[in-house]
DNA sequence: GTCTATACTTAGATAGAC
DNA sequence: GTCTATCTAAGTATAGAC
């Protein structure tokens, strides 16, 4: 059912391709998601698109949901690495002092504001000025993917618990149960971003250019961090 | 395909309920959706759980995605009433000044935060004390729903319209652009509520009480607020 | 006008050939 | 390791009973 670890000699050039199948899978359904979202994405369309078979997601993934978890897992990964080195920086640059609220919120907020995927298009949207491909891959999978997949999210906090800490040390006066609703609000406003985006839109009237990433970083760091100071 | 407005003579008892099949359905889906989320119940499930026949809800509501839109329209209508209602209140009691703008958010975050649904256990948790069936609802019917239901929440602003104005009196140096921006972060704070509700469970290890109702209004009042206000 | 039985269509999963 | 053929489940459409 699952994949397995080993693998045959990966040196051969011809149609078995192994291991370049799973990340030609990967990338394809990464792309398309973004695009269609999650159910608006059939296998046969999906495995059309990339030029494989239709059984090969279930041979390589098992089932559709199992797919859509491994490219949220692939993405996720380098987010919460950047995240990490990107408040160590800060932890480093503070010295003995905890690091000012805002430097904290910048660490966590950027990463995703910022990220995009592997796939094709990364060159001509970058990180400078393009909107989030990942945010959005992440406000769609949530939106229509499986259960599981809420459930994989909500439950990966290991990694918010170190600034959850980094907060703490910054506001040494709050107790420990407000600033964790706190933090939960703020982690709800970065998420409006991309979630419900076209509200903003519609609100505005196309006012608010949702495309300056950096205006919007600094607008949501703003944001949490008055909320969070009270 | 669509529903007319006429109907036959509601006063005959026998086989043919008409409308009362139609709100069976409506209640029942409504229930099952917050249990098991969209795609978790199948029309077979509904309707054998209803106990009607399989094609009354494609005779009634046309498509399952009908169903759902459906249920979330008959819920949203009585928030955005209440929420109206208290807006009024609010700026009738502040006379020509404009109101505080904790009172406007109070009258905004109140009504979905205390929305039960129509079905059997309304009584049970009533409006004190339990937790919102209405947002475990949206929050469910937004995850795992067709791309529809996401369009129709976020482009359903009219009623929103009338919270941002009121604010831009009470906060009348702040840029427009920048109060939209806020308001729209503060909606993310009232949906993180229940939307990532497992995360702050996770991240506080159950220290969070999610079932105190007045207190969580507080809070997310005065995050938005402290937002809000810079 | 309302409801039911039943058939149709699509899509994800799987077994076995190669 | 890959692909074809097939199975099952689920949403939808329709014809006809009442």
């Amino acid at each position: 059912m699952t994949r397995h670890g080993a693998m045959p000699d990966p040196a051969r050039k011809d149609s078995p391709r192994g291991e370049e199948t799973r990340t030609l899978i990967l990338d394809t359904a990464e792309a398309m998601f973004v695009e269609r979202g999650y159910s608006g994405v059939t296998m046969r369309a999906l495995t059309a698109e990339a030029g494989v078979n239709l059984a090969a997601v279930n041979y390589h993934f098992g089932t559709k949901d199992a797919l859509l978890l491994e490219v949220f897992r692939r993405g996720s990964l380098s987010i919460n690495r950047e995240r990490a080195r990107r408040l160590h920086a800060v932890e480093a640059a503070a010295g003995n002092r905890p690091p000012a609220v805002r430097d904290i919120l910048r660490a966590l907020f950027e990463p995703p504001l910022r990220a995009t995927f592997h796939s094709r298009r990364a060159s001509s949207e970058g990180s400078a000025g393009g909107s989030s491909i990942y945010m959005q891959f992440v406000a769609r999978a949530v939106l229509d993917g499986p259960p599981q997949m809420r459930a994989l999210i909500e439950r990966d906090v290991t990694h918010l618990e170190r600034f959850v800490e980094a907060l703490s040390r910054a506001l040494p006066d709050l107790p420990r149960e407000d600033l964790l609703w706190r933090f939960h609000f703020a982690m709800g406003a970065l998420h409006s971003i991309y979630h419900d985006l076209r509200r903003l839109d519609a609100l505005s009237g196309g006012a608010c250019d949702l495309g300056d990433v950096d205006a919007t970083i600094d607008r949501v760091v703003d944001f949490a961090a008055a909320g969070l100071q009270d």
